[in-house]
DNA sequence: AACCCTCTTGACTGATCGTTCAACAGGCGA
DNA sequence: TCGCCTGTTGAACGATCAGTCAAGAGGGTT
């Protein structure tokens, strides 16, 4: 369990992901990928044909990092199903909060500047949407009969996501959480109404 | 008022404003925009001192056209203050089934887009989210006692504001509408629940 | 006519873009 | 020791980028 030395690939990969997430996809060249991992051009298309290559196996790489690197962390120490739900809208405004409001939803800033993907980069970044959705939806299935039978579960785990994506949007845009937390706020209340209505059938 | 020939810097704007909402900014090119415009680039930059200040006027005109462009059209014809604001997002989601799912809203995508605009750009990006808040907001307040006592209504019109992104988001990631509905169907629900709650407290 | 001013033309610049490639380094099996 | 393979080096390429500029067109004023 020593420190792995990450090779040449790794060091791109995860250059890539920083510079991506903090200046977009187009915004960044090759050489600041090469500048950033300390590498040369040879080496990167050596494994990477093409620059979009190297955004392919990024976005594989937050596909793969969802479970370990967002929702572990995110839902650590919380248990209420419904909770983790707020945790992880929790965990976005955290780094909105760290960056000074810059940093948002790496795959939703992604989604959006992509304006016509090639398939496998559309794909992915579907993926990381359903892959998040799920999530969510996991919880609301595990929070059982507190909502209202025949609630559609997924519908309301795609609205969480626009909440999520919706709220970075504003927050970024104006420097400020206030947008965020308001629709977080709405969306809290939303929950609540809901469980009240699950008691009132309940009876 | 026979069909005013436009000038120059009027054409460049409204190519740029085409261009920048189907490929965003960055992927647009001075040389694009005056292909489309059919400019030469001396009269572009005899107009604009850089390529960001026709950013700056096309954001400039998007604000304008809040009023005439998108709230009369999607508010015509239809009276209820409710209503109208699912009428609004019913304009976004015609602009999603026409152009098959690519075209969303602009002012988001570039709000993403562009990571760190300089202090105009991003102002004028925070005054589109504002004007388009405050215009549901509006319709809030003219819904009146029909919303619970004590609604923060400038909160729910962000909570608005963000499942139309969200959901425009969605719905070009999956090419599919489905994530956008689920979203307006799930507010939708959330009102109808106010609307109940307001009717319980005026007996 | 002479002058001025606004706007247009389009070739041009230097920088930067993504990408290529011949040369080479080092470990490993024969 | 030899060849082989995986991976590295960094100069170079053509394309494209945003932006420049000297030249001129066209209309209004004197």
């Amino acid at each position: 369990m020593s420190a792995p030395i990450p090779n040449t690939a790794d060091r791109i990969v995860f250059a890539a992901m920083t510079l991506f997430g903090e200046k977009g996809y187009g915004s960044t060249s090759v050489a600041d990928i090469l500048r950033e991992a300390d590498a040369n051009s040879g080496s990167l298309y050596h494994v990477f044909p093409t620059k979009q290559d190297v955004l392919i196996a990024v976005l594989r790489r937050y596909t793969e990092g969802i479970e370990p690197m967002l929702l572990a962390p995110a839902f650590a120490g919380v248990a209420d199903p419904i909770e983790r739900i707020f945790a992880l809208l929790g965990f976005y405004r955290q780094a909105l909060t760290i960056t000074d409001c810059l940093y948002g939803c790496p795959i939703g800033s992604l989604a959006l500047e992509i304006h016509e993907p090639d398939p496998p980069v559309r794909e992915l970044l579907a993926a990381n949407f359903t892959a998040w959705v799920a999530a969510v939806e996991a919880c609301l299935d595990a929070a059982g009969d507190r909502l209202p039978a025949g609630t559609d579960r997924h519908g309301l785990a795609q609205l969480v996501l626009s909440v999520m994506e919706g709220g970075v949007m504003q927050a970024r845009t104006h420097r400020d959480l206030a947008g965020f937390d308001a629709g977080v706020a709405a969306l809290r209340h939303y929950f609540t109404l809901l469980q009240t209505m699950a008691q009132g059938e309940a009876a």
